[in-house]
DNA sequence: GCGCAATGTTGCCCTCGTCTACTTGGGAGG
DNA sequence: CCTCCCAAGTAGACGAGGGCAACATTGCGC
């Protein structure tokens, strides 16, 4: 006997459809691009009949932007999980570093979809807090890492660095800029060690 | 009378549509985003039928690439342009870095295609030209700002430091992720000098 | 001049997003 | 326990876009 909470499947009223939808749009989003994510193919894989979708999202771009907040809670997830395994701040701030370049280049089209204008562009309040979050975890990773130096001005720039860096530097592998490049021989995890440690030290600084 | 290579534009036969549909989809581009280039919309706009735009392109994804070519010759220009008219060759990397987000929100749609998946997929050889020549600049500009000092493995990795800076901040500007954010404030300028000089002196460096 | 290949055209099919109108069924109020 | 109502789902239609196939026109090479 199911819990309350959990309604039974009739052929009728589904149950937890917008969530069965969510997930079909991810394991579309994952296999086959944002792009293959469509209302009538996720309603398909559920099971119900191609205007089911509407009952529970406006339209493909609330789909979508269901899509990217998931990602940006798994990224949260990830994130704090990196930080919290390091021994001190300052490692703790380059595995997040780390973590946002590998989460970028293992979910590239999840990725994508968190990225896109269309889903920031939506006022979805979950979407933004879910954004915020991890916004708000970078910031607060960066100003423990330097604890007691300079102001809160001073820690937003080198947010804005770090935020930089590592994003940068996903969306290149993301969208395969990299591939016919000399950096092409080094993995993912290499090449964001490389990069954060010449943010680090700065760039024209003699070694 | 026109010139030999210009042909006259006769009922049928166009005289140089390929190009006239490159800038109708430009067009597009820049005024509706991405999206709204349609082989069908574009034809349109030039005045021909549905189906001429499939002698020139096999298809959509190939005009996007077109796009994307022209958009990185154009990068390309002002880089090289921004970096002639600095006076040593520090200034002119950091111009170059400046100018490369600046182009990036003058032209975000146009920015959205020239670093979109498909484009780099195809296999398009003018389109990895454009692409290369832009990253020859690039690093050809770094490993002169650094004249006589490490190898040339160092310069890669300053590179890629470089690259990602400013790839990374004119995505998420681009992508309006900085919107909500405390860097709204300051003009995307401001913020390129301001992610460049924390590159440029290193993170953890205490002023 | 003639014919052929490049360039355009018309028509068609399929999929998709989204609108409107209809159906079902489960739960709240009597 | 019955009933009625509204949320959730269904059915069909429309217009637009991508892409295939078959046909039309031209102008260049011979």
């Amino acid at each position: 006997m199911p819990s309350p909470r959990v309604k039974r499947k009739t052929a009728y009223h589904h149950g937890d459809l917008r969530r069965a939808l969510i997930n079909a749009a991810l394991r579309l989003v994952n296999e086959s691009g944002a792009s293959a994510v469509t209302l009538r193919e996720v309603a398909r894989m559920v099971g119900v009949s191609h205007q089911a979708p509407y009952r529970h999202f406006a339209d493909r771009a609330a789909l979508l932007a269901a899509v990217a907040e998931e990602g940006l809670r798994a990224l949260h997830t990830e994130l704090s999980q990196a930080a919290r395994n390091e021994p001190d701040v300052l490692s703790a701030l380059r595995a997040c570093g780390v973590t946002y370049v590998l989460f970028a280049v293992a979910h590239p089209a999840h990725f994508r979809v968190m990225n896109s204008a269309e889903a920031s562009a939506s006022d979805d309040p979950d979407l933004q807090a879910a954004s915020d979050a991890v916004f708000t975890l970078l910031t607060q990773t960066i100003a423990e890492a330097r604890v007691g130096a300079e102001g809160e001005a001073a820690t937003l720039e080198y947010a804005l660095a770090a935020w930089s860096v590592v994003h940068g530097l996903a969306s290149l592998l993301v969208e395969g800029q990299l591939q016919r490049r000399p950096y092409a021989k080094k993995s993912p995890r290499e090449l964001a060690n490389m990069a954060l440690d010449t943010l680090r030290r700065g760039l024209l600084t003699r070694a």
